[in-house]
DNA sequence: TGCGCTACGTA
DNA sequence: CGTACGTAGCGCAG
């Protein structure tokens, strides 16, 4: 970094941003529109802070028609201000800085945010003002397609309706006191197609000003209805930990926003070679397709009489029984104990490990999702499902462990991975508040305390653990799980009123503040005009047997609390990589990949460690808790000792 | 073409 | 033992 950074051209409306006394993590919004500038809102310095009322936001134009030069203000700003950037989503938002590598610190993305206050999947800009403001759910977009729906309901685009010929003008400071006339309609939702309609670039970035500063009152709202949320951790000035949750979660879009652009290192070589020993060589044409189907299937239908398809499991379980197998249904767990029973066995078991790898994950799957570079890229979602996990496409969340040879650290780098051990029945300490199994966490296994607490072994005692945990129905746990109800009867009454809202239908809360729905969603009323509501039931909400539903939750409360947990351990660790140089790779639910130059490995590994003590301090202050995380340095994934 | 089912990969 | 998710092929309905 040089110090004497060069004086903007542009950098007119910035100036008093940039000279003023903006507090670090103090929240700036942002609008981008592409081609045009961007739009910035904040609130006024107060002297002396917190003194008043803040008045009403400053906002800021700025043109910047190039790219390149609307980054480069971006990433002066970061640099001078250090702000919390505040935006209605990270996709379009964040889009320019991060296609120009610049890095942001901090965020607070309203969608998320949104997310993690309501549940549900919407999250478009009229949705989140809606709830924000306390209105009424707004009628959902039209569900068109591509461009358009981006730019109607994401805010980050604007196409531009007219001749485009007029500069974009009109920068400079200002202040906006109200909305009247902006983007708000008569009953005060979030008109998401006014910004789309400008007539030039200037109106448009004039009307982008107006979204950033209601996207600055949306934040404020979003962060006072985090604040009042119950916290068992809360002390007078200590952060409540949705808020901290909500800025995690943030830091995660943009995360995942990075891991989408800079994918999984693949040795393409050593791929090819492991595909064409396993599968044959890439077919050409059709032909060569079915010829390679023939030879996969041969050593199976040797053992069988007639033609079978093996692709039909209703055909592969008729086949089995014309040779004395047989079985209810043909999933591997059910067969392998009739390995011995007929060869046939053995090589349909054989088959279906190589065809998941033909058809899943062979030359297909390496042409379509690694890139010339090497990287291996699929879409990312940093919070998903009902307990907010995050999820992965092109199959690096499920990537077999046979291709994990081909994943290999980069010249002159290295991975560092970590894992956490045991996350979930240590969030469920941290959760519950169990003063006993919190007892149990301070061992590095904490199996074997809670053997010793239940008189049992420590694979009973791991059982046990896991029926109180996921709900066990076929019993076989039976004792082990009484004695767990008598050792540990804090954790096992939270894990029972999670089952009971469940199997009642009402929502839950987790430790963080994420919410889930359980509650059948209500129809919106429907207008002649508007299409017809996405499907925002629940999934556990439907015609899904209560049992079923009292375990989902059950999982439900474990299961997205430790994804929160990790997300901030990861956030954490993003924030101090630039340092080393390093980049995380991949996150796979307890464990984190880096990739960092040879010479940083051991400070990598450090970095780690540090990172989750600073997490767990705060998200399970007063716990008693303990967390640990298992470090290897690594040139290949593969390596790895699991 | 879309959807449910079966199956299997990961945590 | 259970939960979560993504992907693919098949069979069926439209």
């Amino acid at each position: 970094m040089t110090s004497a950074s060069p004086s903007h051209p542009a950098a007119g409306p910035l100036a008093d941003l940039w000279s003023g006394q903006f507090a670090p993590r103090q929240p700036l919004a942002l609008v981008v529109l592409p081609q045009v500038g961007f739009a910035l809102a904040y609130h006024p310095p107060t002297s002396p802070p917190q003194a008043s009322p803040p008045g009403a936001p400053v906002t800021l134009a700025v043109p910047a028609p190039e790219p390149g030069e609307a980054a480069g203000l971006l990433a002066e700003t970061e640099r001078r201000c250090a702000p919390r950037w505040v935006w209605w989503s990270a996709p379009t938002t964040a889009a320019v800085p991060l296609a120009a590598r610049v890095r942001l610190g901090a965020c607070w993305d309203l969608a998320a945010v949104h997310r993690l206050l309501h549940g549900g999947r919407r999250d478009d800009p009229a949705a989140v003002w809606a709830a924000a403001a306390g209105l009424p759910a707004p009628p959902p977009p039209p569900r068109s397609t591509g461009i358009a729906r981006v730019a109607q309901g994401q805010l980050g685009l604007w196409e531009g309706t007219g001749a485009g010929g007029e500069a974009a003008g009109g920068g400079g400071a200002g202040t906006s006191g109200t909305f009247g006339n902006g983007p708000l309609t008569a009953d005060g939702q979030l008109d998401a197609g006014w910004l789309h309609r400008a007539a030039t670039p200037g109106e448009a970035l004039r009307r982008a000003t107006s979204l950033a500063t209601l996207a600055l009152h949306t934040q404020d709202r979003q962060q006072a209805a985090l604040g009042s949320l119950p916290d068992r951790r809360a002390r007078p000035g200590r952060i409540t930990l949705a808020v901290l949750t909500a800025r995690a979660e943030s830091a995660a879009e943009l995360l995942v926003r990075e891991l989408e652009r800079d994918g999984l290192p693949v040795d393409r070589a050593v791929a090819e070679t492991l595909l064409g020993e396993l599968i044959g060589p890439p077919p050409r044409t059709g032909a060569d397709e079915l010829a390679a189907r023939r030879r996969r299937d041969a050593p199976v239908l040797a053992h069988l009489r007639g033609p079978v398809d093996l692709r039909n499991p209703a055909a592969v379980r008729a086949a089995l029984r014309t040779v004395g197998i047989d079985v209810p249904d043909t999933r591997s767990g059910r067969l392998e104990p009739l390995r011995d029973a007929h060869p046939a066995v053995a090589a349909l078991l054989t088959w279906r490990r190589t065809e998941r790898i033909a058809t899943t994950y062979g030359h297909r799957w390496l042409d379509t999702h690694v890139g010339p570079d090497g990287r291996l890229r699929g879409a990312w979602h940093a919070s998903d499902g009902a307990a907010g996990r995050m999820t992965a496409q092109a199959g690096l969340h499920n990537l077999p462990a046979d291709l994990r040879v081909a994943v290999v650290a980069e010249p002159g780098r290295v991975f560092v991975r970590a894992d956490l051990g045991q996350i979930e029945p240590r969030v469920l300490a941290v959760v519950s508040a169990d003063p006993a199994l919190a007892e149990a966490t301070r061992a590095d296994d904490m199996y074997a305390p809670v053997a010793v607490q239940l008189g049992r072994d420590r694979p009973q005692a791991k059982i046990a653990v896991l029926a109180a945990m996921y709900g066990q129905t076929t019993g076989s746990a039976g004792e082990a799980l009484r004695r767990m109800r008598r050792a540990y009867p804090t954790a096992l009454a939270y894990l029972d009123d999670a089952d009971a809202a469940g199997r009642a239908g009402r929502d839950l809360r987790t430790y963080g503040g994420r919410r889930i729905r359980l509650a059948p969603a209500p129809r919106p009323p429907r207008g002649l005009t508007d299409p017809a509501p996405p499907d925002e039931a629940s999934p556990a909400a439907g015609g899904i047997p209560e049992t079923a539903r009292g375990r989902f939750a059950r999982n439900a409360v474990i299961q997205g609390p430790a994804a929160e947990l990790f997300k901030a351990w990861a956030v954490t660790v993003r924030a101090e990589l630039p340092a080393l140089d390093g980049e995380i790779v991949l996150c796979l639910h307890d464990e984190l990949l880096l990739q960092v130059p040879a010479a940083h490995a051991d400070a990598a590994a450090d970095l780690l460690h540090r990172s989750l003590a600073a997490t767990a301090t705060y998200w399970a202050a007063g716990s008693g808790v303990r967390f640990v995380v298992e470090v290897s340095i690594l040139r290949r994934w593969s390596d790895a000792v699991h």
